[in-house]
DNA sequence: TTGACATGAAAAAACAATTCGTCATCTCTT
DNA sequence: AAGAGATGACGAATTGTTTTTTCATGTCAA
């Protein structure tokens, strides 16, 4: 999952770096407003974690802008200092998703990261449920029939994302970007995406369901449910 | 424990310096005689292995040299190959202490190394009894009143050579050279063997026994028995 | 009182285990 | 038959753990 961090203070940005890192995201940066703005332009995020005291603007602007682009799902939390917590803010009438007022615990940003998850996709509890399997968001771990399944980082982030899109084909382009980010120039004629697949399939053999994990020629893969 | 290793066939000498240094040995290579005799000349080591047929002469000759220094221990193993296995070899007269047929495997070398050890301390089996310890030169294991003491690697060869030499003083300086070999040099005002001394004592510290482990102020340690 | 040793804590290095990416080859689908 | 994907095996990179070394400080014996 892409995460763009909008937010000047570096120490801070660092900080969200290293943390969201260790829990699979894949993590851009932006200074100020205007490189957010570009960068949005350009991309598309599942988070933008956007603070509004920008060296170069309001980053309400961002979020303005942002509302212009057609076709956009992304999750926007504004962070803020608490003094600047007003009503504008708490309304969220911008249009962003959540707002967290600074200082803020790393794990409550990521768990405000979670509910935003939960309420987009209708989920009663941090967890996937698809066929027999748990996929839980917050422990990072996959279960078949309560048994554990060990996956590693990458198994698990590509599991995920193929949940998350789960009865739409999901390119390989699309999920080297959420999985991996931005290595597509460096080396794009390796097959490390079908290995991961393979060896996911394989952890993931005991669910005996015909096609519910299916290859879609030329495309990519689609989980079905 | 030192090891000199005399064989000019660098393949095989490689291999027993990969092996014997996993088993704690400090390891020396001397590829021809002329070397060798340079090399025993200035140092003592607990084991020479000494292939007969060097490049410039014969190994034999590095044996004798070594008999006419005073006050040597050095055990001598021969290498030599099967046809090369006469009488003046088998007698052992030239005053080595076993000889091995090439090819010989690098476990019974090492089986022959720990026979050589228990001649010399006159014991029944591959082990050290001292107080309630037992130190097994096979596994590299210690014991005290049958349950294991987890030693790691210089703790147990600390131990070893002071039990090895026990009543008797044994040196910092002869301390560090058979655990460590010669990088004495490099870093000579540094504590760690005091350092592992301390963490040996306290894992051997079920012995309550007053004095068995002493220190012997501005030389070394003893161990009495 | 001084030098030598002991000690605890922390940094650095070594080691082991796991994960990741590459590659050559095989299989399947069209 | 040709292109796309699957697979097994292997080396590289990463991660986590243990061991080794350094260091600052405390204690003890001469």
């Amino acid at each position: 999952m892409n995460v763009l961090i909008v937010e000047d203070e570096k120490g801070l940005a660092l900080e969200m770096d290293e943390f969201l890192s260790r829990e699979g995201y894949i993590v851009e940066h932006a200074w100020k407003k205007s490189s957010a703005e570009e960068k949005i332009f350009v991309n598309q995020y599942d988070f933008i974690l956007l603070d509004l005291g920008l060296p170069d603007g309001d980053g309400f602007e961002v979020l303005k802008q942002l509302k212009n682009l057609k076709d956009r799902d992304d999750a926007v939390i504004i962070l803020t200092a608490r003094s600047a917590v007003d009503d504008r803010i708490k309304g969220l009438d911008g249009g962003a998703d959540d707002y967290l007022a600074k200082p803020f615990s790393l794990n409550e940003l990521l768990a405000r990261m979670h509910a935003i998850i939960r309420r987009k996709h209708k989920l009663e509890k941090n967890e996937f449920n698809i066929h027999d399997f748990v996929l839980d968001i917050q422990n990072r771990t996959v279960s078949y029939q309560n048994e554990r399944v060990p996956l590693t980082k990458k198994e698990f982030e590509i599991f995920n994302y193929l949940v998350l899109n789960k009865n739409r084909v999901v390119s390989r382009m699309s999920l080297t970007e959420h999985v991996w980010g931005d290595i597509l120039e460096v080396n794009s004629d390796s097959n490390f995406v079908d290995v991961h697949v393979k060896n996911l399939r394989k952890k993931l053999s005991q669910c005996a369901k015909a096609d519910w994990f299916e290859t879609v020629r030329s495309i990519g893969y689609r989980i079905n449910c």
